[in-house]
DNA sequence: AACTCGGGGCT
DNA sequence: AGCCCAGAGTT
């Protein structure tokens, strides 16, 4: 049966295979560099939005011992929008770890892969798979949701990645195991999808359990939990005889790591902070803030947050004035050249900052 | 095992 | 409004 399945789907990817930046075609193998690096940015992202940045880092670093010479702040700066930002201080992390101790040159095994920064378990299978044709199960997101249909696992989720393993090491993936990792990828996201799959003319059907029972809409379990609301305020300090404006760089750990940021309370939970004792570790003249009557609502992961935005023009008086040490002024026109997370272009929009 | 990490797109 | 996405790292 697992044999029917992988010529199935092989044979529908010879003929619907789309053509992807880092992606080689004619059956060679692809480029070790291009298959992490796409690796990477898929985490969790979809490939629509990963293709720009994609070609944007190519252009600029076009191989790994380029990225290396980069500084973090440059990777930043071309990873900002992209979000999960640990990522990007993975990423160069591990460019230099290859380029100086591993001679340019990635590892092709899954358990060396695996000691890589940035690499976990599906990525160090993937670029194994992909770029050095080892027979690895590759198991993301669309393949629990395949197998979990294929063979109707009504388990818990948190377990199904687990069993589309085992169930994955009994395929026959010696025979272009890089095809049919990408195979199943491409097939769950565009014929097994999450909602409203295509089970009428589906190649797999007669192979599908959940197709037999009726329940392959409702495979993988989902499990419910809900958001909290995170409240802030944010100020919008602009220095008057040079239009910059007062940013912070953030901490390297946390949160949107190393971006820039407005000057904000903490995002407490069920209550907004006290706005006067935030404002005025900031300012030592606090009138005239103008509060912004619509509050910026942007979805984290884990929680939404709910934040208003106060513009403030300084007096020639605090020309010189920088509250803290990781603190700056930035001249309006030279944002763009520091990585700014898309929360905080929202602020910087609201408050009607334009170059 | 559970939590922390973005942002866009779909329903 | 909720869930999804070529998941990894931390606690």
């Amino acid at each position: 049966m697992p044999d029917e399945i992988v010529k199935i789907l092989l044979t529908w990817y010879d003929k619907n295979q789309r053509i992807l930046p880092w992606r080689m075609v004619d059956g060679n193998v692809p480029n070790p560099y291009l298959v992490w690096l796409s690796e990477i940015m898929l985490q969790q992202t979809t490939v629509p939005t990963v293709i720009p940045y994609f070609y944007r880092f190519l252009e600029k670093w076009p191989s790994i011992s380029d990225l290396a010479r980069a500084s973090r702040d440059e990777i930043l700066h071309a990873w900002q929008g992209l979000g999960y930002y640990n990522r990007a201080h993975k990423l160069h992390e591990c460019s230099i770890l290859i380029s100086q101790k591993y001679n340019n040159i990635f590892p092709s095994t899954y358990n060396n892969l695996l000691l890589l920064p940035g690499i976990g378990p599906y990525t160090a299978a993937a670029i194994s798979s992909i770029a050095f044709n080892q027979p690895v199960p590759v198991v993301d997101g669309n393949v629990e949701r395949l197998m979990a249909r294929l063979y109707a696992l009504q388990i818990p989720k948190k377990d199904i990645k687990k069993r589309s393993t085992e169930i994955l090491q009994l395929f026959p993936l010696n025979h272009r195991p890089g095809d049919i990792a990408q195979s199943m990828m491409d097939f769950a996201n565009s014929i097994c999808t999450w909602a409203k799959p295509k089970c009428l003319s589906c190649p797999l059907k007669n192979h599908c359990k959940s197709q037999k029972l009726g329940i392959a809409e409702q495979l993988p379990k989902r499990e419910v939990k809900k958001k909290p609301t995170r409240y802030a305020y944010f100020l919008c300090i602009e220095r008057n005889h040079d239009k910059a404006f007062l940013f912070y760089k953030r901490p390297l750990k946390g949160l949107l790591p190393g971006l820039m940021g407005f000057p904000s309370t903490n995002w407490q939970p069920h209550a907004w902070p006290d706005a006067p004792a935030f404002y005025s570790q900031f300012l030592p003249n606090h009138d005239n803030i103008q509060w912004i009557d619509t509050p910026i609502q942007h979805t984290f992961t884990h929680f939404y947050l709910e934040a208003r935005v106060g513009k403030y023009v300084a007096s020639n008086s605090i020309i010189n004035y920088v509250p803290f040490p990781n603190m700056q002024w930035i001249k309006s026109c030279n944002i763009n050249k520091h990585a700014l997370p898309t929360l905080m272009k929202k602020v910087a929009k609201t408050c009607g900052i334009v170059c």
